[in-house]
DNA sequence: CATGAATGAGTATTCATTCAT
DNA sequence: TATGAATGAATACTCATTCAT
């Protein structure tokens, strides 16, 4: 039950603990090649092959091949608990608060999984509430950071909101984006051009 | 179900016959059956007994699977020729400007091909950079647009261009929210949000 | 549509008709295979290979591996139309009456056709279907027949019809008799020993 | 539902405790299922869930899948062990003779256990054994009463042996045939009616 | 005895693609 | 152009069986 892993250190060098379990390594092996490649485009042979176990192991974990997907989702999408705390509000500090909020960001985690939920969001409805679920949580954060923030727009409720939703847009298709026009938005610069718009 | 569409034109120059031709007819089920299932997960048989030929003629027109999602793409994302008139951009209405910009956006065509272009950008080169050149035009539209209309920030291009890709962001993935979310952003508030940020 | 094939001549020599086509190749197959190692222990690709097909041409015919044993039995356990003439019946001779039917009994159709049959009722409604209603067949004529061939017991309807259920357990099971006894049954034995209880 | 069958004892000698040992929880499971869905049909992980014990305790009892079937046709399909006695023949009584012997037969035991040997004479030498070995035995117990009780004909072999084959025949698959045509042959009519060609 | 992870050969089925007509 | 039978590589999934614990 313990998911070993955190991306960007999933096997560092001085790691004494043992290898990560089969499953661990079917669900890595399976990360990888659905942002790679896509889920339908994947093989399960080649997600074994990948990870390094037998093919049949796959479905002794996972009956179907659709349950690697939802378990992949499931179990690395939401894994990050952001304390509730809202502490990167900053009273004074709107682009700040949304820069800080950006960085500790669910969806920080794995750039895999990022595309996966993209990718694959009408694969499976796991998918699709899942997507739906963090995109919810971005826009409920960014709103209550930002009233906290910007004392100044605190009364304008409606203008508040669509800050944190035009925030949460360019957050959440930002690796999207990456990948068609080849150049990152840059975040820091959305932020304080949203706090402009808060701050007049 | 009526697949004589509102999206572009897709009828030869002299037609008046009831039904499309053959090749058209493919396009159209393909269109409709990649945005639903995704291009990997549509047989070739299933677009051809949708589009009422049989499965021979798709390859007669179509030698490889790859080249209907090929020509879907290249044939009916970009069709809608913007003039190049910027005449929508009102000095002084930077707001109105965007928005009158989103009503004529090429994207705007068939939400199937939206979805296409999102689902698919992996599956080949054609239609990456059919996305890519989308989201750059948009881009490079608002900015011209903004320009115009936004004389008071006109002297400062990188809130422009940072205003420019918010906005393109929003409308390029509001489709894609639509779905997640249930609920649509509301472009006319966030140009007027965009707005405000480039009057202050 | 046109199935060829009537056994104990599938394929005879003079036959200047062509290879039968592959859809009755495979079916032929699937008969011998079926009889002799049982629906569930028979790979599809051995069908394919002993009826000299490409693995796929079995799944362009019959889509599942199910729809093989249902047209066998659908097409080939009741082909042979009985003409419903029960000139078999002759008056006082009810022994040579039920032989005669037992010769010309549907059943008589291909001995794998009866070990399929029997095998595999519980396979598949349709088998179950088809070998209740051959059974039913075959009560209702031997009733009818030797309702004319014994005058002297016509007036015992019960006892008549014992006789015909009794005759119909023999002859529809003497197949699987042979089988476990590795010795036949007399039906002509049982069709006398019948009539002398009749006569009596 | 429950296992605790009348259909001969299963349990150890000196058992009182509620549940039976995990070899008789298997073959108990394999009964029910190979009766309902076949013995290739049958993955010996579902004998082993419907069981209740792991999937590699069933290889611990039986170390090839093939040897429950053996161990469940050896041991459970000749248990009851007839009493040669031929006591149910009662002379000038053939019909009743007959009848009381159908009502001791060993297949009398589980039906489930019935429908196995059928559907599976073709599985493994052993099952076919056993059934022969039942045939035989019912026509050779069945002729033996019959000389016994049909003292006019005792001198006809010929026609007492093809009472005894055509009993055994019915009785043996009255089973079967009330699964095909829904409606139970009547053994006791049956009797009497062998008893009438007997008797004249 | 008990347990369940591990293994890999086998199986039904799918599907892009070819091609004779 | 049309047509649909033919082909076989690929793929998800099954399952008997082994084995370390």
């Amino acid at each position: 039950m313990s998911r070993v892993s955190r991306w960007g250190r999933r096997r560092s060098a001085g790691d004494r603990a043992a290898d990560p379990d089969s499953r661990t390594r079917i669900l890595d092996a399976a990360e990888e090649l659905f942002a790679e490649t896509g889920y339908e485009a994947t093989p399960t042979a080649r997600i074994a092959g990948s990870a390094g176990v037998p093919k049949g192991l796959v479905f002794h974990y996972f009956p179907r091949k659709i349950d690697v997907l939802v378990a992949l989702v499931d179990e690395r999408a939401l894994v990050v608990e952001l304390p509730e705390s809202e502490s990167d509000a900053l009273p004074g500090d709107p682009a700040g608060t949304l820069v800080r909020l950006a960085r500790r960001f669910p969806l920080r985690a794995s750039p895999a999984m990022r595309r996966i939920l993209f990718r694959e969001v009408d694969t499976h409805r796991s998918v699709r509430d899942v997507l739906g679920r963090l995109n919810s949580e971005v826009v409920r954060r960014a709103l209550g950071a930002l009233k906290l923030a910007a004392p100044g727009a605190a009364g304008d409720m409606a203008r508040l909101e669509v800050a944190a939703a035009t925030f949460a847009a360019v957050l959440m298709y930002q690796e999207n984006l990456h990948q068609l026009t080849g150049q990152r938005v840059d975040l820091d610069a959305v932020a304080h051009f949203i706090a402009l718009a808060l701050g007049s």
